[in-house]
DNA sequence: GCCATGGCTAGTA
DNA sequence: GCCATGGCTAGTA
């Protein structure tokens, strides 16, 4: 009898690690964004967009992970461990703009990372 | 094991 | 509500 146990496994969810996401963020560019749902989409967790943001808030190296670029579904900024301000200032530098909060162009900026094969 | 903790989100009201 | 982690508690052995 095929175990339950490997049924269970076998549907079982892929679970996210933080060097998943960090190796993600550095597929979009600057100029671009990202977010957190998009981001747990594309690490097979469709319901983990609050755990990326966790992971985020870890991120060791914020030189190596933009992690500045990613930001509500809503084209909100979203949070950012060295301040919202903060991040707002980095991506303006990257050529974005806001208005009332909400990124511009939202829509045609937003990239959706496909993960590396293998 | 249980519970709290987070840079959230889809879907009602 | 959801996901993974870390810290702590009952409650066994």
């Amino acid at each position: 009898m095929l175990s339950e146990c490997m049924e269970k496994n076998l549907a079982t969810k892929i679970k996210i690690k933080n060097e998943d996401v960090y190796e993600l963020l550095q597929k979009i560019p600057p100029g671009n964004v990202s977010t957190y749902g998009d981001l747990a989409r594309v690490l097979g967790n469709p319901s983990a967009s609050r755990l990326i943001g966790k992971i985020l808030g870890e991120n060791p190296n914020p030189i190596r992970v933009p992690c500045h670029r990613v930001v509500m579904s809503n084209g909100k900024l979203g949070g950012y461990r060295y301040g919202a301000n903060k991040k707002k200032e980095l991506l303006e530098k990257e050529g974005l703009s806001f208005i009332n909060g909400v990124v511009s162009d939202f829509k045609k900026i937003r990239i959706y990372p496909e993960q590396r094969q293998s």
